[in-house]
DNA sequence: CCTGTATCCTGAACGTGGTTCAAAAAAGGG
DNA sequence: CCCTTTTTTGAACCACGTTCAGGATACAGG
């Protein structure tokens, strides 16, 4: 059995990728400890290096898993609803900002682990970026036929990186006084304000 | 001779922030480390902490001075300038990017604490970011002479998360190919954007 | 100047945590 | 069944923040 390693060895990575899934989810990213996914996956402190680099290295495939999530809630937002352009920005950026709101942990994870981190940026990153920017560009897209695709692309980043600023620094400090609702009206505010009028 | 001790420890003080800001200026916040610190003031590892609590409130220190400098910066950016509105927040937002990017690591240690640390948000820091907050609310009042005050101070937020989010964004994979350059290209799209027209 | 006391400073030691690697265990092959 | 190769293990290593018993220092009273 050539195969019958490499088969516990994938189990043992899933069990962990769960594991650590399960800590971060509940108690952010530096809860995540190299004797404590031992003990919880049962298996050695060693076995750890054994199917993984290093807890970066885990923690990037926790990432890989969360962005998935992500991006399948911004385009759950959207789909199959007949909104308009602009209103489908909104939806998407609220989705967003849901799912923040309701995995913070998990998404703070997908922010602190790269600053961590020098090494490149891993190929399914910018793939999941890639895919999460398309669905931005398309409604602007339709409200802007006429704007050239390099300004379209800054667009789409812009935005993105609007939305993102307002939901991280909005939940940042959701104790002193930002409640959710009045981050989404900030991104409604932001979103409509912008697609609101053609350049004259 | 009552204040010949506080006055060692102040002098000590000043010397370790002094130390922490060169460590973090030139390797980022992660560099920071208690033995290396005293080793370079030419103290005892226990001397830390006897004039702080712990790296964390060094590093505090350390962050209040980069906000303070920030502040002087984005204000420096408008002050004596006939600008009017549109132009000042165009103005201060490129500042914001200059000192974000000219100081990243500095900038960077900014954030990078508050994630670990639980504790209240310090005074200074809420003093700060009001004082910061309003030189975005002054421009905005002109441009939109009618909004209600909590609408301006919700769009106050609105636009300095967005625009902490695009330097954000934009030099975190700086590597990656979005050149300051660019950076600022979208904050004026952003800001013009909003700014162009009232609400009809 | 001496001496006892209070204060302050020091750095060895502790706890924690990531990572390694020599040795043990298991798997294969003959 | 033994020898070789592969895999797994967890004790040990290192780096780091933080502490605290013991030494040094400052000071007051005699």
């Amino acid at each position: 059995m050539a195969g019958k390693v490499a088969a516990r060895r994938a189990d043992l990575r899933q069990k962990l990728v769960s594991v650590a899934q399960a800590q971060i989810e509940q108690n952010g990213l530096a809860a995540v400890k190299a004797r404590d996914l031992a003990k919880e996956a049962g298996c050695s402190l060693g076995a750890i290096y054994n199917v993984f680099d290093d807890l970066n290295d885990l923690v990037l495939e926790v990432n890989g898993i969360t962005f998935r999530k992500l991006g399948q809630a911004v385009i759950a937002s959207v789909a199959g609803s007949g909104a308009g352009p602009r209103q489908r920005l909104v939806l998407m950026s609220h989705a967003y900002l849901d799912f923040a709101s309701g995995n913070a942990n998990l998404w703070r994870a997908l922010f602190d682990l790269r600053m961590t981190a020098n090494g490149p940026v891993p190929d399914w990153y910018l793939q999941a970026l890639d895919q999460l920017f398309g669905n931005i560009r398309d409604p602007l897209c339709e409200l802007f036929p006429d704007m050239s695709s390099e300004d379209l692309e800054m667009m789409t980043r812009t935005l993105f990186s609007s939305v993102h600023g307002i939901v991280l620094l909005g939940l940042e400090n959701r104790i002193s006084g930002v409640p959710t609702e009045n981050i989404r009206k900030m991104i409604a505010q932001l979103l409509l304000r912008i697609g609101a009028e053609e350049k004259n």
